[in-house]
DNA sequence: GCGGTGCTTCGGAAGCGCCCGAAGCGCCGC
DNA sequence: GCGGCGCTTCGGGCGCTTCCGAAGCACCGC
């Protein structure tokens, strides 16, 4: 069994998929949580769940008699969104036009959709970052106006990556990721010029959606220039 | 079944998976040629083949009694890409140091690999491109740089999308894609600055190495200041 | 302690998916 | 037109995966 085909197998399962996309927004869930949005009993999904942690696609931390599981890193959560991408494409089948999920959702623990995406192209067309490495990191002005905005700067250097591209599904189209996509999400959902709809839903797509507040509309036009 | 598991189920076979790898340079095979390479008899392969058409992932073509499959797009080479490397995670197993693959490999028609993240970055970094819209665009010495190096950029703006990035697995950096990635691809192979080592491998892995002759070597440090 | 809760392991059964051989269809070249 | 080749469909068998119920283990609160 090549890698490719055993990574993909382990997405494929319908259970362990809807376990995934309920992990998406990058918050942990307990095993009993996961077996009832998956619609299995417990004993399957423990079983499920052993295989995505020892496939690596899940961390598991133990506390007290609850078992907390989360994907394993921003990477699991690119390929999830990349292959949802691909089974959302318009050739395939008409996607329930979720217009709520396409305009913002949480994507690993940044801001996705159009928002996302809208986001994105500001602050690289307008001088907030500039490419190195294949990723991008801050200009003088954008390190000012994030620092302004109060955006841990610090707690986004900490991360692994600072700043990189994360494939949008919907969009088609890249949104902000790394460790200043999250402090940047952190800051919009403390704000609440964001707020999540229905976090406790248990359709994994609906917990995923991101609202803007009237007040958020506004300030994001106003600190951004997008019009949301 | 929900469509990502579905996809990911596609993609989960082992026969399957090495299909599309083998597909994954942006070639067409014939359908024998993908049997012998999955390793299967020919009913299989043209049961798999069928799934992967409906499912979107392949695109078919027949010419008389052969019948040419390639993959759908773009986007499913991202996606294969992407899969790839999640399951190449240094987390999960060493990956077989397959250093020729690492250097240099074709990604559907575009340069992958270090020398594909690192013309990436040349391209970015020193101004022959400038982001614009989620993807990229030329700046005026970038354009008149590749009009002099011979790319063909009126057929790379015609591709549906002109520059863009693709996620490299082995460099987790991303390397250029769409109409401008595959002429500039198109251009080192034809100059002979990369070359196709084993185009012909059952391996389907072997079969998408590049490798920069001595000529190339030199031509890519001049022109874009590369170290391959 | 002792019961309750969350999770896991065990055993068994059902279902699904994959593969091969045989046969059939269509195109090609002599 | 005839044989050969490439590919597909059909039928049957095998194996794997997934699921559930029952039982067992670990932790918590009273």
């Amino acid at each position: 069994m090549t890698s490719l085909a055993a990574t993909a197998a382990l997405i494929g399962d319908p259970s362990r998929a809807a376990m995934l996309q309920a992990l998406l927004p990058g918050e942990s869930l307990t095993a009993g949580e996961l077996a009832r949005i998956a619609g299995i009993g417990a004993p399957a999904a423990s079983a499920q769940l052993k295989a995505l942690a020892e496939g690596g696609l899940v961390a598991v931390h133990a506390q007290g008699r609850h078992r907390w599981f989360r994907l394993a890193g921003e990477e699991v959560a690119q390929a999830i969104e990349t292959l949802l991408g691909l089974a959302a494409r318009p050739a395939r089948r008409p996607w329930p036009h979720d217009e709520a999920l396409r305009r913002g959702r949480l994507c690993w623990h940044h801001v996705a959709g159009r928002i996302g995406v809208g986001l994105h192209g500001r602050l690289t067309g307008e001088g907030w970052l500039q490419p190195e490495g294949g990723g991008w990191t801050l200009t003088g002005t954008g390190e000012a106006r994030m620092a302004a905005l109060g955006v841990d700067l610090a707690a986004a250097r900490r991360a692994p990556r600072f700043a990189c591209d994360c494939m949008d599904w919907s969009e088609r189209r890249p949104h902000l990721a790394g460790g200043l996509g999250r402090e940047l999400a952190t800051l919009l959902l403390r704000r609440k010029w964001l707020v999540r709809i229905e976090p406790e839903a248990t359709d994994t797509l609906r917990r995923r959606r991101l609202h803007p507040t009237p007040e958020g509309l506004r300030a994001l036009e106003a600190e951004f220039g997008l019009a949301a």
